[in-house]
DNA sequence: ATTATCTATAGATCTATAGATAATGC
DNA sequence: ATTATCTATAGATCTATAGATAATGC
């Protein structure tokens, strides 16, 4: 039953894969080891092979889920048409970003819980987190660099905040209405007159 | 081991009110039915004397745990001597309330939780969160009623994805300079000029 | 020979229920 | 007599580990 050490490496891979999405999807405490385990085909006994605990996988698949959005922002910002800003504000506060979490922001979808992981975990995240906060920093108004910092964090913490929101509603009117307002009012939020 | 009508209405406001403060702290499934009603010095089994299911305690605790912010927002507005926005925007992004979430907001707290709840959680705290935006309403500015429900929404946003990124960070400083920063800001993303 | 995976299980922990107990309140 | 609480337990579920199995790779 022993695999060559590429599909082992593979394996990882596609735990840790499985892992970023059902996280999302489930929360942390959400889906179990053994659910982790046969949705990659493998039995549950075989995962302490690749990682040491469940945190560790916690801590190596929120990196994952937090990289491939900041990948995901870069790409949107440089296919813009127009505002920069406005283009990543309407795809991050989208129906589509609201309707699976699974796929999406790391911090929309655990926001809460995050808070609480252990600090190891905590660091793990940081890391991608000021990456979040360059790749704004390049979108947003203002003349120095600490203004374009300050106004960095207000986006960010707007588009968490936005989405929180719009997922936590049970009307789908209310979400449409929370997502539409943030997306329409961010470009305006950080103008460069008033910050 | 009976005990009175009233006593037994005491223990329910005990379990509920225990129950807003370590779901807060926890998250939903961070404490247990028996930590919960060894807290308030009783046996787990009679907790389904007082409610049907740990569910139905999600739904009575969250909406109490909205609650008490929202009264608590009323007061800070009522006995802000200066702009109530700005009180608001201080008194929510505090390192106080960063480091008592067990206390605080419901949303900032379990965020990504919520929009996991079933639908009867979600009805319940929904009907709190209309209240939130009618309060905020009343302190934004703006000309016509539409413009201050769009602003109301903008400075939810914020407020929450602000204390949740605060949370979210294991670098104190960062965290309050995030907190310092949307506290700063908020009163101006929300100018009558621009949006 | 080494080792990635599997089988089986230990040891916790969780929600919920059934029946016993003992104090209230008609 | 009624009923709020307690005792005890059923039935799931979870993380983690120990030892067996069988394929890789020197």
């Amino acid at each position: 039953m022993k695999v060559s050490k590429q599909k082992m490496a593979e394996h990882r891979e596609q735990i840790i894969e499985a892992a970023a999405k059902r996280f999302r999807e489930k929360g942390f405490d959400g889906i179990s080891v053994a659910e982790l385990m046969k949705e990659v085909g493998l039995t549950h006994g075989g995962f302490y092979g690749h990682f040491t605990s469940k945190e560790e996988l916690v801590s190596l698949a929120s990196q994952r889920a937090m990289r491939s959005t900041s990948a995901k922002w870069a790409t949107v910002i440089d296919e813009a048409s127009g505002d920069p800003l406005a283009a990543l504000a309407k795809d991050y506060l989208s129906t589509r970003h609201q309707e699976h979490p699974e796929a999406g922001c790391l911090f929309a979808a655990l926001g809460g819980e995050l808070g609480r992981q252990p600090v190891l975990v905590k660091q793990a995240v940081m890391e991608v987190q000021l990456q979040f906060l360059d790749i704004l920093s390049r979108v947003v108004p203002g003349r120095t660099k600490a203004a374009r910092r300050r106004k960095a964090i207000v986006v960010f913490a707007e588009l968490i905040g936005g989405m929180i929101l719009a997922r936590s509603v049970p009307d789908p009117e209310l979400s449409q209405e929370i997502l539409k307002t943030m997306a329409a009012i961010i470009p305006y939020s950080v103008q460069e007159a008033i910050v």
